[in-house]
DNA sequence: GCATTGATTTAGACTGAGTCTAAAACTGGA
DNA sequence: TCCAGTTTTAGACTCAGTCTAAATCAATGC
């Protein structure tokens, strides 16, 4: 349970609307990975009159705002990630279920050695969920 | 220059069609990671009446033979590479352009220490081009 | 309370990547 | 050459996501 979505988008200079502390409560606090169509099928439970636009247009300004992130690992369509300090993720390749995997899990040496500006990096995983 | 692609085609079991020898010459030989239309764009200078229907089922008739990977990584739309032995990938975050990472240049440790069954996995890095 | 005004929400039109379909063109073998 | 199976094609279709313009809502000032 998040401790109080109002506040939280307060924090942030978000008026707190009806339809945006019902998106804020499901999304900022699941550890799912879920897609825009998913959050629109939770928060319509209890704001059933919700549209698809403010579902998109909320949870673009809550990424605007750092609230969440977007990924893309595969199956070609965009989920968001309410956890927004670093860590990994794996796929399960038969479901598609997205597993996070906590930073210090791994160790992943010689990024400083390569010719690039890394600002950010992950490693990806895929296989079985055993 | 990929040596021969009617043998790539044919040692797959490919029918080695003007298309598709067309796609393969460009899709299969190069070190950037294009997307269908991308692959469209260049094949057409030297098959200006290819479809994109065959564009699409060319690629993906590869990726079931395994020659070419899809990848998903950004920008919301898939692009095949080419490379199918186990690298790294790196995003320019101001471009989009993708560039390998051999396998070798990083380190990662402790993926056996996860409690999934590991099929692949991959680094992806994103920043600057420097 | 009431009016004004900007912010928010809404339905539905629109876009673009990707898939599907059914007809036309092509191919290799008899 | 004929035939049957394969491949290609144009265009219809789907679906996630964006855009638009009208309706609704909420804060402020009177
Ligand atoms: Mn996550
Ligand atoms: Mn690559
Ligand atoms: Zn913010
Ligand atoms: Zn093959």
């Amino acid at each position: 349970m998040l401790a109080d979505p109002i506040q939280t988008l307060r924090d942030h200079g978000i008026q707190p609307s009806a339809q945006r502390v019902e998106v804020a409560r499901y999304v900022l606090d699941t550890d799912e990975h879920p897609s825009a169509d998913r959050v629109w099928e939770v928060v319509r439970e209890r704001q059933p009159t919700i549209s698809r636009a403010t579902i998109y247009n909320t949870l673009n300004l809550f990424v605007e705002h750092g609230l969440l992130r977007t990924l893309l690992l595969s199956e070609g369509h965009v989920v968001f990630d309410p956890k927004t300090n670093r860590h990994h993720h794996f796929v399960d390749e038969a479901t598609g279920r997205i597993v996070d995997v906590p930073w210090d899990a791994l160790d992943v040496g010689r990024i400083d050695e390569l010719p690039f500006e890394v600002a950010d990096y992950q490693v990806v995983l895929r296989g079985r969920l055993s």
